[in-house]
DNA sequence: AGTGCCGGGAT
DNA sequence: ATCCCGGCACT
């Protein structure tokens, strides 16, 4: 939209001129429109030089208790190449780049970005974050569908596929373990049955039986960094898919995994360990499910001061995250 | 209808 | 990184 640079600045410049030439000071008023945003809204409003820091803004930033490890910050491009073996991948190695000057380290060329799909019938799906389907997954297709996951398990089923970013960021990015914030204990857990790694992926194709360790985070070398899906996590066990499966050529690694929904928060998890059995769906059905998360009960910034004050209101509600100033 | 905020996009 | 918004769960 090339236009919209200079609509703004004519009205920045009509808005100048009008406070310039005129005493009344007006106030936002109104709410951004399609064609004014909060920027313009307040910019055109009393220049609030004042009002910009509040005491408590401190907690804003602040940061949790707990330090990040030390995780290897060389961020290897994915260079997973698809075991069907037609891809001769190039230079793997070259991880070792002289210190000195290097301009521009030599992007890959295709750099590939992995994704998620759902895998239920008739869904296309496509998320950049397994979170981000499984939540997916969980609204929309386990839309409580008098699924009884009592045994505090839900059964999510995509797959991860490459897509080839032709202009995009390069490295792993987006990798948002949804705010370590949390200062009380982690969601109690049954002890971890024997091992499993917490991610699978089963070769739809013969011959893909090793590939690299993707995913598995049992391995802490520098390449899982991938999705370290914090807190949650637990059994796997297998079940074949509700939903569509694998079929003409699937892709790459499409794996189907079962999850303990341990995180958030949950009516309770008491007891009776039914069998989880498959059942109807997309029914319109009853309400809440047990995988809801009851919102807190704490006033935030938005209520507490209102639309039109924004300007007070934390950082993170300005920006439609988790409130940080008060909080549960 | 309104609030809280995740996921994702723009800059 | 900072800022914003679509859309959705929940109220
Ligand atoms: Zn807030």
């Amino acid at each position: 939209n090339p236009s919209g640079h200079a609509d703004k600045e004519v009205m920045a410049a009509t808005v100048l001129t009008s406070l310039s030439t005129s005493p009344l000071v007006l106030y936002p008023s109104s709410v951004p429109t399609a064609s004014k945003t909060w920027k313009e809204v307040l910019s055109a409003s009393y220049s609030s030089s004042t009002s910009g820091n509040w005491s408590w803004d401190a907690s804003d930033q602040s940061v949790p208790s707990t330090p990040s490890p030390p995780l290897s910050k060389d961020a290897n491009t994915g260079f997973l190449h698809s075991a069907q073996g037609d891809d001769a991948s190039e230079d793997v190695s070259e991880s070792t780049h002289f210190m000195f000057e290097d301009p521009i380290p030599r992007k890959r060329k295709n750099s590939m970005k992995v994704m998620f799909k759902c895998l239920w019938k008739n869904c296309e799906k496509v998320l950049s974050t397994s979170s981000g389907i499984q939540r997916h997954i969980r609204t929309v297709h386990l839309r409580n569908s008098d699924s009884d996951y009592s045994d505090g398990e839900e059964d999510f089923y995509y797959s991860e596929i490459e897509v080839n970013m032709d202009s995009l960021t390069e490295g792993l990015s987006s990798l948002t373990p949804t705010s370590p914030t949390t200062a009380g204990p982690p969601p109690i857990f049954p002890p971890p049955l024997s091992d499993v790694s917490r991610s699978e992926y089963v070769g739809v194709n013969g011959s893909q039986s090793h590939t690299s360790s993707l995913l598995s985070q049992s391995a802490p070398s520098t390449l899982c960094h991938i999705r370290t899906d914090h807190a949650y996590q637990i059994s796997v066990s297998w079940q074949q898919p509700p939903p569509v499966i694998f079929k003409g050529a699937p892709g790459p690694v499409t794996h189907v995994r079962t999850v303990s929904i341990g995180e958030k928060r949950q009516p309770a998890v008491p007891s009776h360990a039914t069998v989880s059995k498959n059942h109807a769906l997309v029914t319109p059905a009853t309400k809440s499910a047990p995988g809801t998360k009851p919102r807190g009960e704490a006033k935030k910034c938005r209520k507490v001061y209102g639309m039109e004050k924004r300007d007070m209101w934390c950082t993170a509600c300005r920006w439609k995250k988790a409130c940080q100033r008060f909080t549960d």
